[in-house]
DNA sequence: TTAGCATCTATGAAGACTTGCAGATACTAT
DNA sequence: ATAGTATCTGCAAGTCTTCATAGATGCTAA
């Protein structure tokens, strides 16, 4: 029980763990917008975005509301921003990802030093 | 460089997409623990506890602090605690996961409705 | 009905993640 | 130095994810 609750969690958070998926939330706190008007904000194919949001859909973290040929999506609960600005709150807080940000930056630069 | 940023928010939620990572931060509440004493309370090999252990000190989401033989591991930052609040308040709201929490329960039941 | 647009789903290839296990490293005690 | 314990890393097989492409579905307008 106490294990399925951590796999539910961590099922939750696999869905926030994309890129696409995360500006897609990011930018459905302004309100709802259509497949269409997220392909070409986020310059991807129609297919990935519906692919990506169906992700979101299955875990019901976003709402799809059919209006003719369209269809729009928005946040089931507005919580979730409350996640992300926590998550800013801890990138902000300097102590998350430090390293990995770090390796970015200095991209591909062949270091390699002793490894302890 | 907006783009970059969705990065790494996406890679952190995807340090926390496993349930023995989420289950050890829920348990590091507690305050630090041993690589063994992880491994003994979730019932994994200290190779597998120390494996996962390695991502999330990786995205400095833990601490390792040696002392003796013994590797204490806490969290970096107490705003991760705030971060599992918010995801637990979202399940309490019955929002998020409904649909993959049916399907687990009538797990393997052979139903095959009408897909909408 | 036909054409066109919006969206969804199926498929496959490439890459990433998980898991268990074996071996490496580090510390402690003898 | 040797043995024992704690932890870490490397590797391989199996599984999952991503991304592009192609085709299917549904709606609208003529």
């Amino acid at each position: 029980m106490r294990q399925k609750l951590s796999s539910f969690k961590a099922e939750f958070f696999k869905a926030l763990s994309h890129p696409l998926r995360i500006s897609i939330l990011d930018e459905l706190r302004e309100g709802e917008l259509t497949v269409n008007e997220i392909s070409q904000k986020f310059a991807v194919e129609p297919a990935n975005a519906s692919q990506q949001l169906a992700v979101l859909r299955n875990k019901n973290i976003v709402t799809a509301r059919k209006e003719g040929s369209n269809v729009y999506y928005s946040v089931t609960d507005k919580t979730v921003f409350k996640l992300l600005d926590v998550a800013r709150d801890i990138f902000n807080n300097h102590l998350i990802g430090v390293r990995s940000i770090l390796e970015e930056i200095h991209l591909e630069q062949p270091q390699k030093k002793a490894r302890r």
